[in-house]
DNA sequence: TAGTGGTCTAGACCACGAC
DNA sequence: TCGTGGTCTAGACCACTAA
């Protein structure tokens, strides 16, 4: 019941070829597992697994009780790097993800506390392991949909008593906080990995249990010499596209 | 036999634990299904469920006749943008691919034709939809196991006649080729995203049929106002740590 | 040859949605 | 209430590995 193979492996193929070419448009709903069952002379196991690696794949999605139908194909958001880092929009009052999505974001969950950070991190920061740093979990939701969790680390000696360590530091963000502190980011450097979501990823994104990915971006931020944050984000891998211009070197 | 669920996924749930844990290390072979659905009192079916799950996650590999496994973790490459494309590597004859690898890369199939791109490179490359262009398609093998598919395509006006036809357009590779034309690359943009795999690159990079994951990596290249060249990577994105290097703005 | 994974079938029960 | 997806079991056959 696991792996494809030439039945179940064989109508995977032919459905998905026929989303995508078009054939099967977005919100049609497919005949029951039963009918398809029997349409291609196959037993109802092996073409539920069929359909289940659609699923895992973004092809299709299933409501229970009610059938599966062709899966919506949202448009990415565009999170363009550098320009989304940019100085002036924090002078505008914007905050870095209006550059992603304008104003169809929410942040929730704004969740602050001091904490010890993973290994990488800590190492990222110049802490020693086991140091405790300041941590801020953030969940963003665009047009109703979970997409991104992030979390921010500093070192505490430069948080202390600062804005930063409040669930909303105020205009420009954190970003604008650290400026003020003297400790304005001069250059980044994003680490970016996909990978399976965790079970709390899962959770928190809302993502489908099984198929589903994520990109990990994790963004160090340099004020001069000194790391001054260390961001952790997890992406939606389905509702991205990250880009990133540069000069030739 | 598709969603995890109370059985399978708790078994799922158990056994990635006691793997990220550190309690089952790698290369551990796993007790058959039969022992482990008799030890958990659950059927067949949802055992190998649960091991197919794991197997979509990464976490263990099968080998038929033989067993289960906990998957072995390969270093990622890093691959250090704009780094890579700095022209410096070019005059110590060196390829983009040697910054991320050293010599532990081979391309394989290289082939060149002539076709009509996708539409949304046509755009990039600011010619007609249906217009021919250059195609270069290679396929990267690292430590024996194939990381990289790239298609790069260029305008026929450009390459006509140079070395950019030749399978091995020698040291410098098409970038050299294209300084030396007067066509050097000033500016760049990468465009990410993580999706799951088309048949053909499943094919093409050997990747597990179910679960596994790409990075798609669309990377322009401007010579002052003209794009010259637009590379469509598709890179397993277990293999890979992709870093990008910036300034603040 | 015996054990193991890979696939498929048939049948069962449950939870849920549509009517 | 009926149809649908979601899960599980039991049993079967095949291909392959290991001894």
């Amino acid at each position: 019941m696991t792996e494809p193979d030439p039945a179940a492996r064989r109508l995977a193929d032919k459905m998905r070829e026929d989303i995508q070419s078009g054939a099967l448009r977005e919100g049609t709903k497919l005949p029951s597992i039963a009918k398809l069952a029997e349409e291609h002379g196959i037993g109802r196991g092996a073409t539920e697994h069929a359909l289940s690696i659609l699923r895992g794949e973004g092809w299709v999605m299933s409501r229970r009780g009610s059938g599966f139908y062709v899966a919506k194909q949202f448009a990415r958001i565009r999170r363009v790097s550098p320009d989304r880092l940019d100085p002036k929009l924090r002078a505008q009052g914007k905050m870095i993800q209006d550059h992603d999505t304008g104003d169809r974001w929410r942040a929730v969950n704004p969740l602050v506390a001091d904490v010890v950070p993973p290994p990488d991190v800590a190492e990222a920061l110049g802490v020693e392991p086991g140091t405790v740093v300041l941590s801020r979990l953030r969940r963003f939701k665009v047009d109703g949909r979970f997409v991104q969790l992030s979390v921010s680390y500093l070192p505490t000696d430069l948080t202390r008593g600062t804005r930063i360590e409040h669930s909303s530091p105020g205009p420009g963000g954190i970003h604008g906080v650290l400026a003020e502190l003297g400790y304005e980011p001069t250059r980044y450097e994003e680490r970016l990995i996909g990978r399976a979501p965790r079970p709390t990823e899962v959770e928190g994104l809302e993502l489908r249990s099984v198929g589903a990915m994520v990109l990990e971006i994790t963004r160090l931020a340099w004020s001069g010499e000194r790391c001054v944050e260390v961001n952790r984000m997890v992406l939606d891998a389905e509702a991205y596209e990250v880009v990133y211009k540069f000069p030739a070197p």
